[in-house]
RNA sequence: GCCCGGGUAGCUCAGGGGUAGAGCAGUGGACUGAAAAUCCUCGUGUCGGUGGUUCGAUUCCGCCCCCGGGCA
């Protein structure tokens, strides 16, 4: 275990780290030994119809410590990071610890490093956005490099969501996004005021238990999950990303077996878990590196 | 035993007289509101073995081996 004495009792806490490393473990680790509340900083942990799947903390961790951000979201909800970093900054004005634990880098990054604030994308301007891009995605980037070129010039324009994105901020705003961007807030907190930890989890140590994982989770009744929520599937819905999901949705379909839907679950986990090291590296240099291997 | 089809990248396969290529997997990376998403980069492998034809064979021919299927 990690020597804790050098985290002060009331310093806030974040911890990072791909899936599966023991995340979850750690936070609740540190919450028992100098008390807080575990915040979830994990785009798919908040979904209120993935408890398995998404690994969510079972009844007996919840009862252990308090936890916040869990499971609270409900499928038809459009949640994004605005929303997650609002509910971080409600939360601390209650004055309580926060030992924010998740693996979305998107998340931690904007709360050390701040974002830039913007409204709200209306669910119509949603769906025009989506149909133009399926429908004529040049288009789009016509319309983008014509309302907001400084945004197009250093955005991936083959990347289909970044385009996306700020077509549809346009559309909404009538301001660029390059424009919004460059008014950026400060951070809700600043890495400097949290001892800030990311798990190092190397590849050889991390397949096997992704592997393993999975298996507890089908065990669990992961299918019996997936199957509970089919009816209201919506493709391409955030919700129903969580990797496994999908996969599993084809074997209900009859399209692969179980094996088969396994298998590929378990190759997209790690996949994931290398994308998560890649902004991990690029983001989070000046955190503070423990070895997962050792908790 | 005979007939047919096939043996090419980790896997599935395409190709074809001038030493080979796609998807998947894998790898590295990007990423300011759908981020468990999305996007980009990277492909030498005795082309089953061995003889022959040819200036040149992985590609054509013979034989052998292995895997399917069929007939016996």
């Amino acid at each position: 275990m990690i020597n804790l004495s050098r985290i002060a009792p009331d310093q806030p806490v974040l911890i990072a780290g791909p899936t599966a490393s023991g995340k979850s473990a750690l936070a609740l680790a540190v919450a028992d030994a100098q008390g807080g509340v575990i915040v979830n900083a994990d785009a798919l942990q908040v979904y209120a119809c993935w408890q398995i799947l998404s690994a969510r903390p079972d009844p007996s961790d919840l009862a252990r410590a308090p936890h916040a951000l869990y499971g609270h979201v409900a499928r038809t909800k459009a949640y994004s990071v605005g929303d997650w970093l609002a509910e971080i900054a409600a939360l601390i004005q209650t004055g309580v610890r926060p030992i924010i634990v998740g693996g979305t880098g998107l998340y931690l990054s904007s709360l050390t490093e701040g974002i830039s604030k913007i409204p709200h994308v209306p669910d119509d301007v949603r769906a025009r956005g989506n149909a133009l891009r399926n429908q004529d995605f040049a288009q789009m980037k016509m319309e983008l490099a014509t309302h907001d070129p400084d945004l197009m010039a250093k955005i991936d324009a083959q990347n289909p969501m970044r385009v996306q994105r700020g077509w549809e901020v346009f559309e909404a705003t009538g301001v660029p996004l390059s424009v919004w961007q460059a008014r950026k807030e400060g951070p809700l907190i600043p890495r400097a005021e949290a001892a800030a930890l990311v798990l190092e989890a190397p590849k050889d140590w991390l397949t096997p238990r992704i592997q393993s994982r999975f298996d507890q989770m089908m065990q669990k009744g992961a299918l019996e999950e997936v199957r509970r929520n089919a009816q209201h599937w919506v493709p391409g819905a955030p919700w129903t990303r969580a990797i496994g999901a999908a996969e599993l949705m084809e074997h209900l379909a009859g399209a692969a077996t179980l094996e088969e839907a396994t298998t590929r679950a378990v190759i997209a986990t790690r996949q994931y878990a290398k994308r998560q090291r890649t902004w991990f590296r690029a983001r989070m240099s000046t955190w503070t590196q423990i070895d997962a291997q050792t908790l």
